[in-house]
RNA sequence: GGGGAGAUUCCAGAGCGGCCAAAUGGGACGGACUGUAAAUCCGUUGUCGUAUGACUUCGAAGGUUCGAAUCCUUCUCUCCCCA
């Protein structure tokens, strides 16, 4: 398979540095890493993107790297940012870097085969270079007009950019720089907003080898050693941020976006988005694609595009079995379930389809209150958050019990708990809460 | 340095002494339709609430008035034009 050629159809190839293609082809396989920094205790669906270059790079028979940044965290990268970012504390960036290198070990063959992954640290090399060694090194070979053509950096100018983030790009740049050295790393791949960042490390590298050689003439002549590559910066059709819901990010971690709402992220997906997102996120080939795209658009309602996604994505990231119960959630809660069929599902099933879900405590008493406080007071504001909040949006025939639509003078006694113990609110389409009457 | 315009509720933007909790549009949220979509339509959108109710809002602080987002004074900030 042509690495090039596959990340083309797949609409994944925003930029490369020239000659990569005719690299890939003749040489394999070809070391490449991409870099991800321990800015957050786990990894989003817009790194899944990128993770996705790498998964297909190994396809290709080449052999991946992924570099957890645990030095570059500490500094902070300014591309797409317009201020200066707060550090991480010690503690908090070693934490954030073990979640992610045990995230980033489930998406790539990390045993088997001459090209298996393998991760890196930039940090196990930082650590032993000072400063002094470091302008030596890698700051001599750059020059600040260089750095400051960045778009990362030129749009900080106006409002300021420290010293420490300005130095970020020189950071990176020497990670490739090492790696090329040490491992013959020849390619460094990323989001489109760390073009100029990786370009730097290409940068150093040619310079470096140059002097290495005693050539004073860097010109073009030099051939390419070390190559920049890469994707488009996810959006969406509507304009909106890709990656992120009401609730916010789209985490990998189940623990800080329950699978549920994982898949449902994915199952959400806009039409005029599913054909790109396909390409991206799923590893179908093309044939599989364009018959799914044909269904689609024969029944549309049915939303293939958008349950393939869905399908492969959750089960990649949280495994077939999270994704089936993901599917039974939803079908249940989005379903014409009946009071009946939710008394239906054992006790077990019904918290694991809730699973993240908030939940509220209340004693048995508390049925006898009416329905306005019962939502709001006596459930501690949990789901509304005054009694006027909720009898607006009760008399606008936004809440439901157990399924069942209510209006403002129905008692609480009218609904049977299901499994003896639990009722369940919903608010609007999308957001259930699971009230728990202890005995 | 001189002259002018302005600051209104999440945003834009009306209002220029009582009928103003403040038009209209956008956004957000809810409903109908549908495909858990788009488009469309409807409702809500200061807080508490159900009382032709109370309380807090119109850059800040004072003042005039029975009554101020609206008038006066001072202050703070923004924008434009001329030098």
């Amino acid at each position: 398979m042509n690495f090039i050629e596959e990340l083309r159809w797949r609409g994944m190839l925003h930029d490369y540095t020239p000659g990569v293609e005719e690299f890939l082809n003749q040489n394999k396989p070809v070391a490449g890493y991409i870099g991800f920094d321990p800015t957050a205790a786990s990894l989003h669906v817009g790194n899944l993107a990128t993770i996705m270059l790498l998964v297909h790079f190994q396809r290709c028979g080449h052999k991946p790297y992924v570099l957890v940044g645990g030095a570059t965290g500490m500094i902070g990268d300014p591309s797409g940012k317009s201020a200066e970012r707060q550090f991480l504390d010690q503690a908090t960036l070693l934490q954030n870097q073990v979640a992610i290198a045990a995230q980033l070990r489930r998406f790539l063959d990390f045993e088997n085969g001459a090209n298996k992954a393998e991760m890196l640290n930039n940090y196990d090399w930082f650590k032993n270079i000072g400063f002094l060694q470091f302008l030596r090194e890698a700051g001599k070979y750059i020059t600040v007009n260089y750095m400051m053509a960045k778009e990362s950096v030129k749009k900080r100018l106006e409002t300021g950019i420290s010293f420490t983030e300005f130095s970020y790009q020189l950071l990176q740049g020497y990670d490739f720089y090492y790696l090329y050295k040490t491992i013959g790393m020849r390619l460094q791949m990323g989001g489109a907003d760390q073009w100029g960042n990786i370009t730097t490390g290409t940068e150093l590298i040619r310079r470096k080898l140059a002097h290495e050689r005693g050539l004073t003439d860097i010109s073009k002549e030099q051939a390419q050693e070390a190559f920049a590559l890469t994707a488009p910066l996810l959006t969406k059709a509507d304009g909106s941020k890709f990656g992120k819901s009401e609730g916010g990010n789209i985490w990998l971690d189940p623990t800080l976006t329950s699978p549920y709402k994982f898949y449902q992220f994915w199952l959400n997906t806009a039409d005029e988005d599913a054909p790109r997102l396909i390409r991206v996120f799923t590893l179908l080939d093309r044939a599989t694609i364009e018959k799914l795209e044909a269904e689609h658009a024969a029944a549309p309602h049915l939303r293939i595009l958008q349950k393939a996604i869905a399908e492969e994505v959750t089960v990649r990231v949280h495994g077939r079995t999270a994704y089936e119960k993901a599917v039974q959630a939803s079908a249940i809660l989005f379903g014409n379930a009946t009071t009946e069929a939710l008394n239906s599902i054992d006790e077990d099933t019904l918290l694991s389809v809730f699973e993240g879900v908030t939940q509220v405590q209340v004693p048995a008493e508390s049925l006898q209150s009416n329905i306005v406080d019962f939502l709001s007071v006596v459930t501690r504001n949990e789901i509304f958050s005054s009694k006027s909040e909720a009898r607006k949006m009760i008399q606008g025939g936004g809440v439901s019990i157990n399924k069942i639509k209510i209006h403002e003078n129905m008692q609480l006694s009218e609904f049977q708990l299901l499994q003896n113990r639990y009722l369940l609110v919903q608010k609007g389409k999308k957001n259930y809460y699971l009230v728990r009457v202890s005995a």
